[in-house]
DNA sequence: AGTAGCACCTGATTGC
DNA sequence: TGCAATCAGGTGCTAC
């Protein structure tokens, strides 16, 4: 589940934890949650160990730590490492209250770290196992990234080259976000979820967004002019913003910060799982329906079914 | 080339 | 009570 806000409170609680930290020991519990790695689990344990985390970056719902690797002026191509995590449905990072905590039964891969003589122990736990953790190349520079623009961020993992930039990025150019948008005959509420349009927004923030937006959910992007696909972009922005002040979405405890604390935003939903509540604009029950597999909330009142072409309901 | 559909998993909930 | 079907916040591969 975690959209942007959800994995950028997981980054800001990672940071102060791990910048600086070595990494001296790895133990992965389910050979399965580290992919992308030629060696496998045993390769991915062995470049990790003695290697330094210098920092924790974002773009959308990819994290990646880069590596202060001891060794890299040994190897023949000394491309910078990045350790990068994906969460998935489901994936946290919690730290252990204890060095011989016995692990959680969803913990799959546990990380002991060496922060100035203290001793952290950083879980990866994920129920569903569809995140991630890799260790990777990162690319030298940031050229030919979707949206064109340079990059800030030191470096990229190769996983992330093909991303684009999310919807809170400063550099994101939004007018030309909203344009490659529109160059797609799918239903707006599809394009959003597309992570190479703009990424960081999933399936409870694109429906927000559309509820705050007042555009339904089907109305091919092609459709939108470009000054309805920007405010459509504006809507998702506001609604991460205001979901990162409030340390995101909790449902339950599928996602929780680094700290174990949920987020409360829930309870600021307008649309996501409201289905039959009254909406908060006009009263008519929200209504819900399955969208490119995936289930989508709107007002049929405050979001006016497409009306392009061949007329419908 | 762009897009739909499915595969990848576990666990909670719903319905018979 | 038991068991099967359904559903869940995501991504990437394959086949049209």
């Amino acid at each position: 589940m975690p959209e942007l806000p959800e994995v950028e409170t997981v980054r800001r609680g990672l940071e102060p934890l791990v910048v600086g930290a070595r990494i001296d020991g790895v133990e992965v519990l389910r050979d399965s949650c580290v992919r992308r790695q030629a060696g496998g689990s045993g390769e991915f344990a062995a470049t990790l160990t003695g290697s330094r985390i210098s920092a924790v970056a974002r773009r959308g719902k990819f994290l990646w730590m880069p590596l202060d690797d001891a060794d890299a002026g040994d190897r023949a191509d000394p491309t910078p490492l990045v350790l990068s995590a994906h969460l998935g449905m489901s994936g946290q990072f919690r730290v252990a209250q204890a060095a011989d905590a016995p692990p959680h039964s969803h913990c799959r891969v546990r990380l002991r770290l060496d922060r100035n003589g203290e001793q952290v122990v950083l879980d990866f736990l994920d129920q569903r196992t569809f995140g991630y953790l890799t260790v990777e190349p990162s690319l030298l520079t940031a050229d030919g990234l979707p949206g064109g623009q340079g990059s800030e961020l030191p470096a990229t993992p190769a996983s992330v080259a093909h991303i684009a930039r999310d919807g809170l990025d400063p550099v994101l150019d939004h007018a030309r976000a909203a344009d490659a948008q529109r160059r797609s005959g799918r239903g707006i509420k599809q394009v959003l979820l597309d992570q190479q349009v703009i990424s960081g927004i999933g399936n409870i923030y694109a429906d927000e967004a559309l509820w705050h937006a007042g555009v339904h959910p089907a109305t091919p992007a092609s459709a939108l002019d470009h000054e309805l696909a920007l405010s459509v972009l504006a809507a998702a922005r506001e609604v991460m913003l205001r979901a990162l002040e409030q340390g995101g979405t909790s449902f339950d405890a599928l996602y929780v910060a680094v700290n174990g604390e949920s987020g409360y935003f829930s309870r600021s939903l307008e649309a996501y799982g409201r289905h039959g509540q009254p909406c908060a604009r006009c009263g008519r029950p929200l209504v819900r329906a399955r969208m490119g597999g995936r289930s989508t909330h709107w007002c049929e009142a405050c979001q006016a079914a497409p009306r392009t072409g061949t007329t419908q309901d």
